[in-house]
DNA sequence: TTCGCCAAAGATAATAATTCTCATTTAGAA
DNA sequence: TTCTAAATGAGAATTATTATCTTTGGCGAA
């Protein structure tokens, strides 16, 4: 887990001010699995800061997303979730509860790299790549 | 294109009653590439139906959604979009314009499916695989 | 072909998520 | 320490979507 200290620096870094409103979202996401949406992390930050405005949280949110510290995930029925960026990683979708994964499989990074190395597509730049795998959680 | 006997026979064999406005709103989304927002849509229908009720565009799209003759796609940034399913295949989104473009690449499904027929993720039963290629139109 | 039922459509209110506005505060450079 | 642009707070506004309720009409059965 990233220090405090550490998380201070990714923002400074990135020419933002380091306010403690910052630092307490920018840590909610990374403790907060399995892609909390903006209501997971208002309550979470609510808990040591009952006084923060909802827009502090959606303001934050996107300028941590606009300097690459967050990633936003979409979800194909409902709401924005949030996502800290440690490194590449795909997600597993329950179609069913709709409940989100990481999924880490370097193998399969390589694999798709090497053949997009290979194969082009034409009148796109390639950047990075997700792959939303659809199924379901089998019952433990 | 399909015609709208096929598209009728579709939404027959659904069990969906053929209503003007069910031919009309699917045969939108067929029409209107590029991933139509319900906005999109609405505003295309409002030309041959005026007076359609924007909550009878949601609630058909929502009942074509289920009955599985459309899709639905949602982009990193905020609103839903519909998508007919045709078949398979994986989008192209612009980081810049969110932009979204199909992409069909019948080798790549295969080699997908190949890797995870050897490799199992446990505890996941997997369904199907999207592919969101992150990166840039290229200024033609 | 007509009838009648129930699904579907229309109208509009309600809700939920997100954005905007603007007055106040504060981080951090000078 | 002072100053200023940037950030926050409060709450109104907006936007997309859903819900409710009444009316309409598709279509199976008579």
């Amino acid at each position: 887990m990233m220090t405090d200290e550490q998380l201070r620096e990714q923002l400074k870094q990135k020419g933002l001010k380091i306010t403690p409103q910052r630092v307490a979202i920018y840590r909610a996401v990374m403790k907060l699995k399995n892609h909390p949406t903006a209501e997971n992390i208002i309550e979470h930050i609510k808990l040591n800061y009952p006084n923060i405005s909802i827009g502090t949280v959606y303001k934050v949110l996107d300028s941590l997303v606009e300097n690459q510290l967050l990633k936003k995930v979409k979800n194909e029925k409902d709401v924005m979730r949030y996502d800290a960026i440690i490194h590449q990683h795909h997600h597993l979708y329950c179609i069913e509860t709709e409940r989100i994964e990481d999924y880490d499989d370097p193998d399969l990074d390589k694999l798709i790299t090497k053949y997009f190395k290979q194969k082009k597509i034409k009148g796109f730049k390639v950047k990075d790549i997700t792959l939303q795998i659809n199924g379901e959680f089998k019952i433990k």
